[in-house]
DNA sequence: CCATTATCATGCAAAATTGCATGGATTAAT
DNA sequence: ATTAATCCATGCAATTTTGCATGATAATGG
C-alpha cells in the first residue's frame, strides 16, 4: 500500500515553514533547527510522496503546483495540532508553568506591571512574560495566552471581556501656560503616530486647539509623556500614565477627552487553565471598573 | 512558548494507533515499528504536551479524559495527511507504480484476471495487485485504488461507474436429473452463506423451487461451484462463471434468476492518476455492457 | 569590478533514535 | 497448579539523524 517509504507528518511540518519563508535557512530557524536538516527532510518527504514539492528558483524555494495544491491539508494539519496542544493546555490545572501576555506599552508599564508583581509573589511558580509589542500576537497560534487592546475580539475562539474603561487627559509640563479652548495657536502637540490619525483622541485634539502645531509623534504613550514632561508641548494621554507624573500637569479645556475601553482576550480551549484563570480574577479584581 | 519540547506531529500517528489498538505491541505492528518504540515516543508526546494521554490497565492502554478529549483533533490530522498523500498520488503521470484492486472472489478470477494478464502485458511497470476478500477496503485511506462491487457507492468524495450486468443461472453438475419449476422436492442446493439469505438470487431460488433442501453454503462462488460441479447440489451461478465449466449444465427453470449489476469505484482525488485511468480504460473496454 | 552576503549541498563526527533481546508481571487455558 | 501466551519496561548495540564546518554558486552593493 505504501507507494515508497511511509511520510512522515513532522515533515509537513516543514513543507509548511519552507512555504512560507522561501529559503530552508529561514525555515530552519523558525523551527529551531538547520539548514541541511530543512533540506533533507524535505526531500526525504518529496521521495516519499514520489513528487517535487518546490521548484528550486535562484530566489529561493518556491511552491510547484503540487505543491500549492496540497499546501491547505498542511496548513489544516497545522491548525489541528495547534487545537490539540491547546485543548491540553487548557486542562492544565497546576499553577505554574508559562504565561505570555501581550498588551500596549503604558498599558503593561503603568496598569498591569503592578498586578503582575502582586500575582509573582502569590504563584512564584508562574513565569509570567509581558510583551508589549505594537504587532498583533495570535491567541489561536498560542504566541500569546491573554491580549489586552482597545477593541473586542471578533474571532468566534476567543472569549472576549471588558475590563475597564480608560480616562483621557490632556498635560503640558508643569508651570507651563495653559491654551485656550477652540484656539491653540503657538502651542505644539505631541501626538501618535500618523498611523493612528483616525483615533478620537487625535480628533478631540483637533477640534479643541486646531491652531496647534504638530511637535512630535510616536507609537509609544511612554515616549509621549516623557517629552511631554520636557516640555516639548501638550499631550493626550492615559490618566493612569499622566496622573502619576510628577512633571506633568492636567490642562482643562471645559470638555474631557474620549475615554477607551480596554478588553482582555484569552483563547475558549485555555478556559480552565488555572493559572490563567488566576491571573485573569487578580487582573479583574484590580483593574476593572 | 514551547512548554516543554515542541511535538512531533508524527508522534500524533503513534497516539491514534495505540488509541485504537489498545496495546504497543498491536499498534506497532499496524504501523511496521516496535513495541518499544511506541512506547517511548508515546512517553515523549505526553511529556510534550505535558498531560497523561493513556490509562496504563490492566487490559491494554485506554484514553484518558485528556486523551479522548483531544482523540478528535488526531483523527481529523490523520484524513487531511491521506488527503495530501492521494492528491499527490492523483497527479502521477508515469505507467508504473502500484496499483491495488479489490472485488469478489469470483469476480476477480474470472472477470477480471484476463483483463489483468493483458493489462500486464500492455504496462508491465505497474504492479497490480488484487485482493479478492470479502471485508470492504477503505477507498479513503487508500486501502485500496480501484473496487469492484455489486453496490454503487454512496461517498462523496468516491466516484462510481456502472460497469456491467451479470446474468446469473441455476447449475447442476452435467448428467444429474433437472428439477421441475416449483417444486423440487429431493433436490439440494449449495448457495451463499446466511449473512447473504436476503440477496435476490436466494430468494428466486426459495420461489422457485421451495421444496429443496440447503445442503452447503459458503460466500465463495467458486466453492459453490465445485461443490455443485462434485454432484453436492444446485447453485445459482454468475452466468461468466458457471458457462466456463465444462462439468456444469445449466437447468431451465422457465424463469431467469435476476441479474446482477457491478459497479467500479475510485477517489475523486485519484481521478487523474495514469496507471489507474490506463485500467479502468481497459476494464471498461474488455467488460463493460 | 571586487567584496560582501546571501543561498544550498556535502563530508564528517556527535548525538539521538531504533530494534533486538531479555526479564518480570499478568491473564488465559489446560 | 502449571504452562503458555501477552504485554510492557529496559539495557545495549547498531543504525539513523542531526549539526557543524566547509565549499560552491549566485545575487547585491559599494
Amino acid at each position: 500500500m505504501a507507494r515508497h517509504a511511509a511520510m512522515e507528518w513532522s515533515d509537513l511540518r516543514i513543507f509548511l515553514a519552507i512555504a512560507r519563508e522561501g529559503t530552508l535557512g529561514k525555515a530552519a530557524r523558525k523551527l529551531g533547527q538547520t539548514q541541511p536538516t530543512m533540506g533533507r527532510r524535505l526531500r526525504v518527504l518529496e521521495d516519499a510522496v514520489g513528487q517535487a514539492l518546490f521548484q528550486r528558483t535562484s530566489d529561493g524555494f518556491v511552491l510547484t503546483d503540487e505543491g500549492a495544491a496540497v499546501l491547505g491539508h498542511a496548513e489544516r494539519i497545522e491548525e489541528e495540532a495547534l487545537a490539540f496542544q491547546r485543548q491540553l493546555a487548557g486542562r492544565e490545572q497546576q499553577l505554574d508553568g508559562d504565561l505570555r501576555l501581550s498588551s500596549s506599552d503604558w498599558f503593561g508599564l503603568h496598569m498591569l506591571a503592578p498586578v503582575l508583581a502582586e500575582f509573582k509573589r502569590l504563584h512564584p511558580g508562574v513565569a509570567v512574560e509581558l510583551l508589549t509589542d505594537s504587532r498583533l500576537y495570535s491567541l489561536s497560534r498560542r504566541e500569546a495566552d491573554m491580549v489586552f487592546r482597545i477593541a473586542p475580539f471578533d474571532e468566534a475562539e476567543v472569549i472576549s471581556r471588558r475590563l475597564l474603561h480608560v480616562s483621557y487627559a490632556l498635560y503640558i509640563r508643569a508651570g507651563l501656560p495653559h491654551p485656550r479652548a477652540g484656539d491653540g495657536s503657538g502651542a505644539s502637540l505631541v501626538t501618535m503616530d500618523t498611523a493612528f490619525d483616525g483615533m478620537p483622541d487625535v480628533a478631540w485634539l483637533r477640534r479643541m486647539l486646531p491652531q496647534a502645531t504638530a511637535a512630535f509623534r510616536s507609537n509609544n504613550r511612554d515616549v509621549q509623556a516623557s517629552l511631554c514632561a520636557q516640555g516639548v508641548g501638550l499631550a493626550v494621554l492615559p490618566r493612569p500614565l499622566g496622573d502619576g507624573m510628577a512633571e506633568l500637569e492636567r490642562v482643562d479645556l471645559g470638555e474631557e477627552p474620549p475615554g477607551r475601553i480596554t478588553w482582555v482576550g484569552y483563547h475558549r480551549d485555555l478556559r480552565r487553565l488555572a493559572r490563567l484563570r488566576a491571573l485573569l480574577d487578580l487582573v479583574i479584581a484590580r483593574l476593572a471598573n
